[in-house]
RNA sequence: GUGUCCGUAGCUCAAUUGGUUAGAGCUCCAGAUUGUGGAUCUGGCGGUUGCCGGUUCAAGUCCGGUCGGACACCCCA
């Protein structure tokens, strides 16, 4: 039923089946991303990546699925991620496990069971991949969405971890031309936050009905998060709320001192955002978000009693986590990727006898390590032609019958339309003598 | 999870307010005397109007449910 020439009538196609009510849809909160969205993805990643590796940072793979109890006991059992959001099941064999809401607890499970303590301290460590949330989905907040994450754990609470890890991200951001504004805060520790804590529920308790009612179950459950409540009421209490910074104590204060002094010394402007609280338990210390208009783009902070809550030795780090969708939707659909420029050669055929020779002489230009486009299967080489521009390809190579009988094929600058015939044996020397003209 | 709004071709939108066979632009495909791209012209593919049910002589249009999306809350990437 092929069709062999211009004249022979195409058979109508069958008709297709109705659609049905079981025709499967993507899940709510799940989407799609191809053409220009994966490119755009693909690229942002390979920017960080490669921040990352420049920071040092060594690139590891841990499991989407983990134990529900490690997010539970590491994310905190109180915070959203955790009691609102986490996508849990039982497997067959009766496990409870969890899809990863984020990558630091993964990641710390593996540094503790891997032994990675032995591989050298501190280790620097990153990853990407997909993480889920079961949030209510909305522009920009998906339930599967992607990041790339890095870390710094072990060796010793160094101010200078906090500072290179906000470096690596920074960079990413200023490669990416995105722009964003960095935000930081220090939320103590174990020895200054119970006593700021106090200070602040007995703040909060002298005007509890002022609060809205989120907040008046915040203030059991999570005081530190009633600075971070948008009621206008409750914004307006917190200017009088006594600040962490004030309370720091003193090798908190001098930690904090020195993060910021050598974030002057790389030239990173950050602004000092005294209700800065993240959403996870673990955090101490050094907090820092990447704000865009559009929202958070990055995230983390340092998080020294982690490991320990997971039965490690005490054991100090600092990480940080960007949003790669989040950051695509920053840059918007019109970004143009930088030097991505298309280094494939066009093959076309005219007539039945010459598409055996183009078949054939594409497979030598893919053996030869030059990517090859087509579109072999159309008939007219008009249309084939018009592939080639459509992709913007710089060479297009065109084989007929006069040229498969004499063992050559014609090398057309799609630009120009000057065109010049050579013997196959020399097109793939050829091919990549122009192919690297065209890219300067 | 709560509240509000929205679902018509792959995309952006029409359809005289309940009335014949749901249209257009873009995209895609094919042609314009069969071996040469971008322009133009011509034609074609593409929809059980998200899905299910109800009201009605008649539903894309009204009602209910459901699924999906957007906005706010919440939270965050």
């Amino acid at each position: 039923m092929r069709r062999v020439s211009n004249d022979v009538p195409v058979p109508a196609p069958p008709p297709r089946p109705p659609k049905q009510e079981g025709m499967p849809q993507s899940v709510k909160g799940m989407r799609d991303i191809i053409a220009d969205r994966f490119a755009l993805h693909a690229y942002i990643e390979e920017v960080a990546k490669n921040a990352m590796r420049a920071y040092q940072f060594t690139e590891i793979d841990v499991p989407v699925v983990e134990a529900t109890r490690l997010y539970q006991r590491g994310s905190g059992e109180t915070t959203d991620i955790v009691t609102k959001e986490l996508y849990a099941f039982e497997t067959r064999g009766g496990d409870k496990v969890s899809l990863r809401p984020e990558f630091t607890p993964g990641i710390a499970r593996a540094y503790v069971e891997r032994g990675m303590s032995r591989m050298g301290l501190p280790q620097r460590v990153f990853t990407a991949g997909p993480l889920f949330r079961h949030d209510k989905p909305q522009a920009g907040r998906y339930r599967q969405f992607t990041q790339v994450d890095a870390e710094i754990i072990g060796g010793t609470s160094d101010p200078v971890y906090d500072a290179q890890t906000v470096a690596a991200f920074y960079r990413v951001f200023a490669t990416l031309k995105v722009p964003v504004t960095l935000e930081i805060n220090s939320i103590g520790d174990r020895v200054c936050r119970p006593g700021y804590r106090k200070l602040l529920v007995a703040y909060y308790e002298e005007h509890r009905k002022q609060l809205c009612e989120d907040c008046t179950r915040r203030l059991e459950t999570n005081p530190l998060r009633l600075l971070d409540c948008k009621e206008p009421g409750c914004k307006k209490l917190r200017e009088n709320a006594p600040k962490m910074l004030d309370k720091l104590c003193s090798p908190c204060s001098a930690h904090f001192t020195e993060v910021m002094e050598y974030l002057e010394e790389l030239g990173i402007p950050c602004s000092l955002n005294p209700y800065l609280v993240r959403g996870l338990d673990y955090y101490n210390r050094t907090v820092f978000e990447f704000v865009h208009e559009i929202g958070s783009l990055a995230g983390g902070g340092r998080y020294d009693y982690l490991l320990e809550t997971l039965g490690s030795r005490p054991t100090p780090a600092v990480g940080a986590a960007l949003g790669v969708d989040r950051i695509a939707d920053a840059l918007g659909d019109r970004y143009q990727i930088p030097g991505k420029k298309p280094k494939a050669v066009f093959v076309a055929h005219a007539g039945e006898k010459a598409k055996k020779c183009a078949l054939a002489l594409s497979e030598t230009l893919i053996s030869a390590g030059i990517p090859v486009r087509d579109a072999l299967a159309k008939d007219s080489l008009k249309a084939q032609l018009k592939t080639a521009d459509k992709d913007g390809l710089p060479l297009a190579l065109i084989v007929g019958q006069k040229e498969a009988f004499d063992k050559s094929a014609i090398i057309r600058e799609v630009r120009t339309g000057l065109q010049e015939s050579f013997p196959i044996s020399r097109i793939v020397e050829e091919v990549k003598r122009r192919l690297k003209d065209s890219r300067e």
